[in-house]
DNA sequence: TGGCTATTTGGCAATATTGCCAAATAGCCA
DNA sequence: TGGCTATTTGGCAATATTGCCAAATAGCCA
């Protein structure tokens, strides 16, 4: 494999690791509907604000999320709304997870 | 959040997880030609054939991969074709990264 | 300026992931 | 059966991720 696949198959790991964290996915689910501050995300995932910052953080060094200072409160909001589709995908993932799991049971 | 949605966040987390891996992208990548056998991988992956079964193995447990043992050899093939679509969101990403790179440069 | 609110950053302990080596397992063939 | 090939599993050290607390930062308003 050489080393230019390597980079681009690292900058794509890279992208769902980021992704890949059940307070994340929530975050981009709730942008879904619009930018949020900070406080929002607070509220509904049960976390200290410093580790919704940090998840945050993770997604905006991520490209996923961009954010913007309005007075004293900072408003994220998706940068790739794609990333809605992207989702369909992993609810067939887990169908078949489903599938799985009930022909192991029924065998 | 009520415990269903927190579930049904962890489970997709699980997926993303999965996949967030370069030797796994790379994995997944080669099976969307069809399917291959553990061997194969190794070569082209510089790793450890132990640690391409563990990925394997991980890719498995998601529900991505499915395996069957034919002779002495395990093949590979993906349960979801649609990963395929999935990636096209995730170059976006990468897009927007390298829009932000630049806009961070031309200051 | 001082005090308040919102958010980020630093540091750290607990936990999870990765990748190797060695050993186990399973199928094939002589 | 014994030896071979292909793959998986166990164990472990190195590294990365997570989430908290405390402290820092930035904007607002009196």
């Amino acid at each position: 494999m050489d080393s230019a696949r390597k980079n681009h198959l690292e900058a794509r790991a890279n992208i769902l690791k980021a992704l890949a964290h059940p307070s994340r996915l929530y975050i981009v689910e709730e942008l879904q509907q619009g930018e949020r501050c900070v406080c929002d995300f607070a509220e509904q995932i049960g976390a200290d604000i410093s580790t919704i910052s940090k998840h945050l953080s993770v997604l905006k060094q991520a490209g996923i999320v961009a954010d913007e200072k309005r007075g004293n409160q900072v408003f994220y909001r998706l940068r790739v709304p794609c990333i809605l589709n992207f989702f369909g995908c992993v609810e067939s993932v887990l169908e078949e997870q489903a599938k799985q799991h009930s022909a192991l049971l029924s065998r």
